[in-house]
RNA sequence: CGGAGUGUAGCGCAGCCCGGUAGCGUACUUGCAUGGGGUGCAAGUGGUCGCUGGUUCAAAUCCAGUCACUCCGACCA
């Protein structure tokens, strides 16, 4: 079984983008820094939208959508999301095209010029906003909880399959709330849902915590967000959850009337996660034999591989492998039967762990004759033989077991890389040779961010809800400092 | 937008310096054998060498321009 492409080691990068091809998810189109979904990746992205999606709703949220065009006034009315967002954002500027008079093929038409140029959605705070005025009233018009689930274009410099690709999916969430508190509530109560959802479903322990004004949402209060750590060191924001005050109301003149009568700005919330969560999945559990998914998401959760010399071995085996494929679907569980005669079985094997299936069972003439079945785990490698008779409950238990044990080990992986540091050059020395979480104290100033970021790349990831106060020095400026924050390099 | 590099068969590459019949690996198709971890042998299909122009009897190769992509920065869910 060699493989001739990079381990994780030599170069993680490019190890990455061979697992997320060779797994069948995703490959860069001839559109310059989109990608295409392939199916099989669609289908974990549809598993985790129907989860989320059901999360939602589950605290309250429906559903809607709004356009993808937003007019570029709408767009520059409140001042920090337009600079924020300016520098990489598609224009929409003609709306017809043309025969070239000069035989040149197909032009824009330069008289068909929109008086007013849209933009591609980053992000919908601008257009949800101004249709959010139509609706709200009064107090009884409130809370407003939607989500949408879109594609929104951010036009990047430098992409990455689902980690950074110019259009992305995604879903946002945009709140509107007659109390700051209950608008803080919100924007903390998808931290959570996000929270959950990262470690009970995709197996990957994400940290919690506040964003420094530097990383903020252009346009947010506060910026919340959860953090896993990759296998390379490096942070990734999985989630995010901002709590925007009053700056989109009071930008698109969004008010109510209180119970008392009064007039009042609306307070927001907005949060999302996207296909990077994609990114997420593939960088947190896979090996160099390819993609490891965790059983609650995978499309596939056990793959039946049959072993045959002929026809009538293979109708034999069929015959055993379909009774288990039925009695293990009649558990809910989700399994495919391979029988396709174009491929070898070691093919296979090694197919479906690229793709990261969970549970292989091999059944071949041997095993017909002593009713048995070989089973292997795709996190840990092991195989085993079990009776044919006992295949259903361990099967169950083996897929409990690798949703545990994939958990268990990122959560070790994240302790071994998580250091407490408190002089500058130990945090250069750790942020440069180790990676991870580096704990260090922080003296509160974005002057202060921004020096230990250009001198080391690694910047403050979040500031750890409820984050234990404690005195200390500024390990780069040596001012003092009330608590420890998170830095690391991130994507 | 700054620095570096690459465009030759679906994919990965050689050939270019020193111009002269378009190559290799893999994939694909067919046949036979094989089948408990990416099978072996044989035959076969597939390319206006990124594009435009120039030099030349002759250009993948030399020259100019242009487009695209990749990597490293800046930017970012």
């Amino acid at each position: 079984m060699s493989k001739d492409f990079p381990t994780r080691e030599e170069n993680y990068s490019e190890w990455y983008n061979h697992i997320a091809r060779k797994a069948d998810l995703a490959e860069n189109s001839a559109v310059r820094g989109c990608m295409v979904i392939k199916p099989y990746g669609f289908a974990i992205w549809e598993k985790m939208q129907a989860t989320l999606d059901k999360m939602f709703k589950d605290t309250g949220h429906s559903n809607a959508y709004f356009p993808l065009f937003i007019p570029k006034s709408f767009f520059s009315r409140e001042a920090n999301h337009v600079e924020g967002f300016a520098k990489e954002c598609a224009v929409v500027t003609h709306y017809r095209l043309k025969n070239d008079e000069e035989g040149k093929g197909i032009v824009v038409d330069e008289s068909a010029k929109l008086e007013e140029e849209l933009i591609v959605r980053p992000t919908s705070e601008t257009i949800i906003w101004d249709t959010y005025r139509n609706w709200i009233q009064s107090y009884r018009d409130l809370p407003i909880l939607v989500n949408q689930w879109a594609n929104v274009v951010r036009w990047e410099m430098r992409t990455r399959l689902f980690l950074r690709t110019a259009e992305f999916l995604w879903q946002e969430g945009h709140t509107a709330h007659a109390t700051q508190e209950e608008a803080e509530q919100e924007a903390r109560t998808m931290l959570d849902v996000y929270a959950q959802f990262a470690e009970e479903w995709m197996a990957v322990p994400v940290l919690k915590g506040v964003k420094t004004a530097n990383e903020r949402f252009a346009g947010a209060v506060d910026t919340y967000c959860i953090e896993a750590l990759m296998q390379d060191g490096k942070a990734l924001q999985a989630g995010t959850s901002h709590f925007l005050g009053q700056n989109f109301a009071k930008a698109f003149d969004v008010k109510f009337t209180t119970k008392e009568g009064k007039q009042e700005h609306v307070w927001a919330t907005s949060w999302g996660v996207s296909t990077r969560l994609m990114g997420a999945l593939i960088m947190a559990h896979s090996d160099d034999d390819g993609l490891v998914l965790p059983p609650k998401l995978a499309p596939i959760q056990v793959v039946i591989v049959p072993i045959y010399k002929n026809e009538e071995q293979l109708n034999n085996i069929s015959e055993v492998a379909i009774q288990i494929k039925a009695d293990l679907e009649k558990e809910g569980i989700r399994v495919k039967y391979d029988d396709r005669d174009t491929h070898k079985p070691g093919w296979k094997f090694s197919e479906y762990e690229f793709k990261g299936v969970p549970v292989r069972i091999a059944i071949g003439p041997r095993d017909l004759e002593n009713g048995t079945v070989e089973v292997a785990r795709r996190d840990t490698k092991e195989k085993q033989t079990y009776q044919q008779t006992d295949i259903v409950h361990k099967v169950e238990h083996l897929l409990e077991n690798i949703q545990k044990n994939l958990y268990d080990r990122a959560v070790s992986y994240r302790e071994e890389n998580t250091r407490q540091v408190d002089s500058w050059e130990e945090f250069k020395d750790v942020i440069e040779n180790k990676g991870g979480f580096v704990l260090a104290h922080w003296d509160g100033t974005s002057e202060t961010e921004n020096k230990i970021k250009a001198e080391t790349k690694a910047t403050i990831r979040l500031i750890p809800l409820n984050n234990k106060q404690e005195g200390g020095k500024c390990v780069y400026t040596g001012n003092p400092s009330t608590q420890r924050v998170i830095f690391a390099k991130s994507y």
